[in-house]
DNA sequence: TTGAAAGCGCTAACAT
DNA sequence: ATGTTAGCGCTTTCAA
């Protein structure tokens, strides 16, 4: 069942047939009414792979992922999916360890698949324009932004938060309340991540509440990872330092910290406050609700693709899109005790 | 640069690069060196549409998941992402509604793309041979198999666990405990999906330990949703049936109904235990950690993309692999209350 | 062991 | 408005 069939049975050449699919103007009403009801009829499906042969690029968007156990990452990748079918492309996932290399990773599967574009999810900030030389395609960077890179604004595009301003405002939260005591989780405070950015937001948040930052009540964790942030909270804990709140970089992580916490007789929020950023769905359902500060998760994939597909369309420019977290009240906030 | 360019570097015809991509036996040693040395040195990546429109199939599997807010359905896609690399495969997912048809989707994803194979992650059960036949290709259930269809065992392959005989052992858990009045939480009693058959199993279990079924005590939430699972809870609570226990048939919804017992001051297990099925992986960061029957996620991801390459090139057989859980003690389980 | 040449199904000049 | 035709980059007979 090939285009030359279709062509056949409708009585006009295969050239038409690709018109119709193509939806070129040139072909008069009553043909393209004959040809659709062919299609119909035989049920036709155009062969991609010989699609993209004639042309340079494939109708493909390669989204590459690094922490894919991430529920708030998954929450993306799946608004992403939906958007590129919705607009008749194609995806290629691609995870990647902690350790890869999104960008060499990126330029691997342009060139296998002949993609036209990159999502990057949850990537470093530190790219330099010989890095992403070697992509050769438009790529938006989705939840992060190039912080800590030497790139001009016009060489990429991103869909993203201000995780400064927001880690910021989830800690002014806290020392509003009138927290003077309060700890951070987090994967490291220098990774070029959302981590680190968060990190500062934090940092300041606490110095413009005139309150000196403490060393010992970073959490480092090391990754993004919900056991990982379990055991550092646990060994955090054993140290028995001081503290009143806790600010978790991520929801996922506050969840562990939260059973960590009570594993040793800790109660949220009678204890220990907590705040966090991402607004997972589970987190609605832990005990007290996790108090967050929600992104907009299925918007940032939405509009990644968006990005993308219009800096394809025009060949020409590029987008930087920041987006605003909501405050979810949860119950894992309160006045530190007297 | 294309094959034509290697040919002219190396100093060969195109077909010798065409084996040596390949891997066809019939090159001298020498010559093969030669060609992995140019293909090493200028870059060549193989323009895959090229080479799938040659071939009548291209390397490529579609995974259609039905569901994908489900955390677990997310694990195990990853597995089968990594898996399907590591093959040198490609992949494309198709998310699909809860009211989509998988075998229509799986069907034109097959035509369009020209996939080799399909393994449709959490779907019905109740395929017809003449369903099936309109997809044309190998295809692997995963996460469930045909129980309510008329399929021969040789017409499919799956993995997947037994979902009445584990759903039969987490509510005998309930019973050995001394549990009289057992709710579950559940989609529905007869979709011909899991729901349907972990009820079953919920059924025997309560009868087996000479319990009468009350129908009172099924909570029916109407989709696999973690936000319907707390409505359907909450309104169930609302009417104030005599309970000591609850089955919930998937982790995520289990988490939400400790939260509506939460909420209506009931403590989990104090005047409740509750067991569940699945296993993700923050109901371990669940107060009290969720008891539950862990299904092996990463190896059923793995092990479909093995069964469906397996069937692929044998070009015959199917496989049925039935896998286990394991009984993950949380702190959801007490006696009932005298 | 190697090469020449004929497609695979489609798109896009170009011609009509 | 419609048809003819030359590729797109690769695989695969078939010959040598």
């Amino acid at each position: 069942m090939t285009i030359k069939d279709v062509a056949k049975y409708s009585g006009v050449s295969i050239t038409t047939i690709s018109r119709v699919l193509n939806n070129h103007p040139d072909v008069r009403e009553e043909v393209r009414a004959k040809v659709l009801k062919a299609i119909e009829e035989l049920h036709y499906v155009p062969n991609s792979s010989a699609r993209d042969l004639g042309k340079m690029q494939t109708d493909t968007i390669g989204v590459v992922v690094r922490g894919v156990g991430n529920p708030f990452l998954n929450s993306v990748l799946h608004a992403i999916e939906k958007e590129v079918s919705r607009a008749d492309y194609s995806m290629v996932m691609h995870q990647i360890g902690s350790n890869e290399d999104e960008l060499a990773e990126g330029a691997s599967l342009v060139r296998s698949k002949r993609l036209k574009g990159l999502i990057f999810l949850g990537g470093r900030f530190d790219y330099t324009p010989e890095q992403i030389a070697t992509l050769g395609v438009p790529f938006v960077c989705c939840t992060y932004t190039n912080t800590f890179g030497s790139l001009k604004k016009t060489a990429y595009s991103s869909v993203y938060i201000d995780d400064y301003a927001e880690a910021f405002r989830a800690v002014k939260t806290l020392t509003d309340l009138g927290h003077k005591k309060i700890a951070v989780l987090l994967g490291t405070t220098d990774d070029h991540s959302i981590s680190e950015l968060r990190f500062k937001g934090y940092c300041d948040a606490l110095k413009s509440a005139g309150i000196v930052l403490d060393k010992d009540l970073i959490i480092e964790a090391k990754s993004f990872n919900i056991d990982d942030a379990f055991k550092a909270t646990e060994s955090f804990l054993k140290k028995g330092k001081d503290f009143t709140a806790i600010f978790s970089i991520a929801d996922a992580m506050g969840i562990a910290a939260i059973k960590a916490l009570h594993t040793v007789g800790l109660n949220v929020p009678d204890d220990c406050s907590l705040i966090a950023i991402d607004g997972i769905q589970v987190s609605k359902y832990t005990i007290p609700t996790l108090t967050t500060l929600v992104q907009p998760s299925k918007q940032m994939g939405t509009r990644a693709v968006e990005v993308l597909l219009n800096v394809l369309k025009d060949e020409c420019g590029s987008c930087q899109l920041k987006l605003e977290t909501a405050l979810r009240e949860g119950g894992t906030l309160a006045k530190p005790k007297a």
